[in-house]
RNA sequence: UGGGGUGUCGCCAAGUUGGUAAGGCACCGGAUUUUGAUUCCGGCAUUCGCAGGUUCGAGUCCUGCCACCCCAGCCA
């Protein structure tokens, strides 16, 4: 838990704002938000930020935040996302009352607008194809023209637009725009399309519209109807707001939203967008959406990084309109106090089998072993120790460099936990690397023996091979070789700077205790990092994934 | 060449009536440590994109530049 993040009340601008607001009694003083995803993909640690950030002014303000599906495109969305989506923001720790809400749920008063709109004459059926709408909206630096439709009566857009949602028409035979201005420098208001034709169903009201209403005219709607009273949203909006105050002052509202922008996050080392996202899942470069290397919070979870990590990481990255790009150190250093409290545990990667020769063939002890270093007269487990055993290839090495702290011929170190052992000799392997060490051990330098205060090099992690238990281990890296992988100017893009060791599976031994571990609890393997049984591991094949490694602050290795 | 934004330490980020640069991450020391972890002390921007100006005094006000981001979906 941290106190600091999670005790000091949130101080940027946006919470400035909203607090200025309520002390003005604006809204009656109300504070209410809302996260607004699309199901058409998982979210990931961008809509963290959003989340938390909707989420957290509520509860700052004594307010409400809603979750509301902006469902109002057929053609990319599914229920399956927008479960999804529900798991994730629960998962994080918000809650939204007993449903989420939907932009679908708004169809029909949608329409309605839409009509009086048409009455007032601020809106017209336009029966141009795609591309002419296109042509004519003229380019950045010069306007554009006005549709010939532009000037229907309004008893024909009324009878257009009927027969539009009557199903009349094929997909793209007219659209709705609002009439603005086609010689505005914002290329949002010359005149926005804000129905369409779509003969497709939809996911939650089936059959029973073929028109759908555009983001810009559904989003700022949806606020009002909910009586949001601050919109929060990313930059790229920006633009979109005088379109946002349009719509919203062309009716009458108790509460009348406003949209406050601020920039969205970038993280060093991967991707954060859905169009990214959605190409590695479908590509193939991931195993899916969940998959522990994706920075979505679906991956996240199952990699085994707690949501108090990412709501700690959310407000240490704090809420600003500048871009910038975090580096993954905040987020390690997140994950990592997160998890300092986590049960302790002895696991062998990359075992190396070591036997001691002055230990009895039979002899077999039982160590007692505090789960956390921090309570040595806490919960304690037990560890089974043997003559045969194994420790880390890394930690014996035949020429140590100058500052080594481990294992080397004639060399001494503590076996953590238990006795302290020198290495006599050892074998070498058809590859020509160290595939066993025979070693003595100190019967008398365990805790309170006579020799137990004695200097060594150091203290390794260690199993007792015939009492381990096998396990796959999944080491987990950063997917990306280059910081800014959406920035690559290949004609691959960001496929052409995947991690081609972003995963590394390897045959691990593991303390007994480790037995008893269900699925997404996180424990440390004490010198290596945090990892937990992933969903998939079963008692007959164990399957563990590695969460973070511990900070490494030993140049070596 | 249009419109909308942003520029404070390697990264994130305070600074909102002008008064003499918070904090976090990273990094570098040093202490403790049966995890090269954790914890703990200490260090870390004479300077705020640049150039002028106003002022006793400017990151904060004015002027002019420069750099970067977003916008021409019947996507959100």
């Amino acid at each position: 838990m941290d106190e600091r993040s999670e005790q000091s009340f949130p101080d940027h601008f946006i919470a400035q704002r909203i607090r200025k607001d309520q002390q003005q009694g604006k809204h009656g003083g109300a504070v209410v938000t809302r996260f607004p995803p699309e199901p058409n993909g998982f979210l990931h640690l961008g809509h963290a930020k959003s989340i938390c950030l909707n989420f957290g002014m509520a509860e700052a303000f004594a307010g409400r935040c809603n979750l509301r599906m902006d469902d109002t495109n057929p053609a990319k969305e599914s229920s399956v996302y927008a479960d999804a989506i529900e798991r994730d923001v629960t998962w994080l720790g918000f809650s939204y009352g007993d449903h989420p809400r939907h932009a679908s749920d708004y169809f029909e008063r949608l329409f309605e607008c839409a009509v009086t709109l048409i009455e007032r004459g601020l809106a017209y059926v336009d029966s141009q194809d795609q591309e002419a709408i296109r042509a004519q909206r003229g380019t950045l630096i010069e306007p554009g023209t006005e549709s010939p439709y532009r000037s229907r009566s309004v008893e024909e857009n009324l009878a257009l637009f009927q027969a539009m949602r009557a199903g009349d028409f094929e997909d793209g035979a007219h659209v709705l725009r609002a009439k603005i201005d086609m010689g505005s420098p914002n290329l949002n208001l010359r005149d926005p399309v804000i129905y369409r034709i779509r003969r497709l169903a939809h996911q939650r009201t089936g059959d029973s519209w073929c028109i759908y209403p555009m983001y810009d005219y559904t989003h700022c709607l949806s606020d009002a109807f909910e009586g949001i009273t601050h919109s929060l949203c990313t930059l790229e909006f920006e633009d979109h707001r005088p379109l946002y105050d349009w719509v919203l002052d062309q009716f009458s509202w108790d509460v009348r939203p406003e949209q406050i922008e601020f920039s969205r996050l970038e993280l060093e080392y991967t991707v954060l967008s859905k169009r990214h996202l959605n190409a590695l899942v479908t590509e193939g470069h991931v195993a899916g959406w969940d998959d522990p290397r994706m920075p979505t919070l679906a991956g996240l979870r199952r990699r085994g990084v707690p949501p108090q990590a990412l709501r700690d990481f959310c407000g240490r990255v704090g809420i600003t309109k500048s871009d910038g790009t975090v580096e993954m150190a905040l987020l390690e250093r997140c994950i990592r106090d997160a998890l300092e409290s986590a049960p302790r545990a002895l696991a062998v990667l990359h075992p190396l089998p070591v036997e001691l020769l002055n230990y009895p063939q039979e002899r077999e002890e039982w160590f007692d072993a505090p789960l956390h270093p921090k309570a040595p007269e806490g919960a304690q487990r037990r560890i089974p120790f043997s003559r045969h055993l194994f420790i880390e290839r890394d930690d014996f090495m035949e020429t140590p460099p100058k500052k080594y702290k481990r294992l080397s011929p004639g060399e001494a170190v503590r076996l953590r936990h238990g006795y302290v052992i020198r290495c006599e000799r050892f074998d070498v392997g058809a590859d020509g690397a160290p595939s066993k060490l025979y070693c003595t051990v100190d019967l008398e330098s365990r805790a309170g023996g006579a020799t137990a205060e004695q200097k060594v090099k150091g203290v390794i992690h260690w199993v007792s091979a015939a009492h381990a238990l096998p396990a796959e281990v999944r080491l987990y890296d950063r997917l990306f070789t280059d910081p800014d992988p959406s920035g690559v100017k290949t004609e691959g893009g960001f496929r052409d700077v995947l991690n081609p060791d972003s995963l590394e599976v390897c045959a691990a031994r593991l303390e007994p205790a480790l037995g008893a571990l269900a699925p997404g609890e996180v424990v440390q393997f004490e010198r290596l990092g945090y990892f937990c049984p992933d969903p998939d591991s079963t008692e007959a094949s164990r399957r563990f994934n590695r969460t973070i490694t511990l900070r490494d602050t030993w140049g070596g290795k």
